[in-house]
DNA sequence: CTGCAGGGGTAAA
DNA sequence: TTTACCCCTGCA
């Protein structure tokens, strides 16, 4: 175990957010997960970030970039809080959290499952998902972990396949997407340097992607902080809070504007009654 | 206990 | 623009 100086961050923020499902808080308030293969702890004590599970050769190569704790959030969140004095509270409030560099096709899979859903029944799902069809990693504390399946284990299954994972009808949007995904006729690393249409126009060839769940792959799966995805909660957001104001206004931070503005609404509901 | 609306969307009508 | 969709949960 090593620590880390981190600050303009907020660990629990952050993987409690909606942007990913498989991190899970302990008891002494560490936050455990797997991502990348790998099984990792992290748990945060003021500035103070503390890892175990990885050693520092690792946490700079891989942990480091996958929290996005390179980038100076403070001076983007100063500029983003320019642009509209609510903005500049929500980024107060929310202004702990980081949009994290997640695997692409996890972002993907997981933002499929997304629709339509609850953040309980998307976690049980992915849990599901990884259980059956992912690489057992690790035995520690008689507890199992698994990786999050690769496209190309999926894209060898049928729907049917799914069903103990119990996606419901995302079954077979699951599927398309990892053989679209895993034949290369879609291939993410090169969407993440598209525009914005064109990008979202790849993703949306597979069945089941919107732009709703298109915006979050980029955004969370391909780090395109321009990318403003836009739920029924940032569409209430947007009407009542920033009635002035169109997605593209935010910028080339939007994405992360949006998570301000996302996670601000979701812990006052008040500011949407009536 | 049963019934039903609705959930961080999408595709088809 | 409206509706069903698989499944789960919360609440009459």
């Amino acid at each position: 175990m090593f620590v880390f100086n981190a600050t303009d961050f907020d660990l629990a923020q952050t993987l409690d957010c909606g942007q990913a499902f498989r991190w899970k808080e302990q008891a002494d308030g560490s936050f455990e997960g797997v991502a990348f293969g790998k099984l990792i702890n992290f748990k945060q004590d003021g500035s103070s970030l503390y890892i175990s599970g990885a050693d520092e050769m690792e946490f700079n190569s891989l942990w480091k970039h996958y929290l996005d704790l390179e980038p100076d959030y403070g001076k983007i969140r100063e500029d983003l809080s320019h642009l509209h004095p609510v903005l500049k509270e929500a980024a107060e409030f929310a202004g702990g959290i980081r949009i994290l560099n997640q695997e692409p096709w996890e972002a993907l899979c997981s933002f499929i499952i997304s629709q339509n859903n609850n953040i309980p029944r998307i976690k049980g799902i992915v849990e599901r998902l990884c259980l059956n069809f992912g690489e057992k990693i690790e035995f520690e504390k008689e507890k199992e972990f698994y990786t999050f399946p690769t496209a190309e284990k999926i894209a060898a299954l049928t729907a049917e396949d799914l069903s103990p994972i119990r996606a419901g009808f995302r079954a077979r949007y699951i599927i398309d997407a990892a053989q679209r995904v895993a034949s290369g006729e879609i291939d993410l690393e090169s969407i993440r340097k598209m525009e914005i249409s064109q990008a979202r126009h790849e993703l949306m060839k597979i069945t089941g992607v919107g732009i709703k769940v298109a915006d979050c792959t980029l955004l969370y799966g391909l780090h395109r902080l321009d990318c403003f995805p836009l739920d029924v909660w940032m569409k209430r957001a947007m009407t009542v809070l920033f009635p002035d104001l169109t997605p593209q206004d935010f910028g080339k931070y939007g994405g992360i504007a949006q998570q301000y503005i996302f996670h601000y609404s979701r812990m006052h509901p008040e500011l949407f009654n009536t």
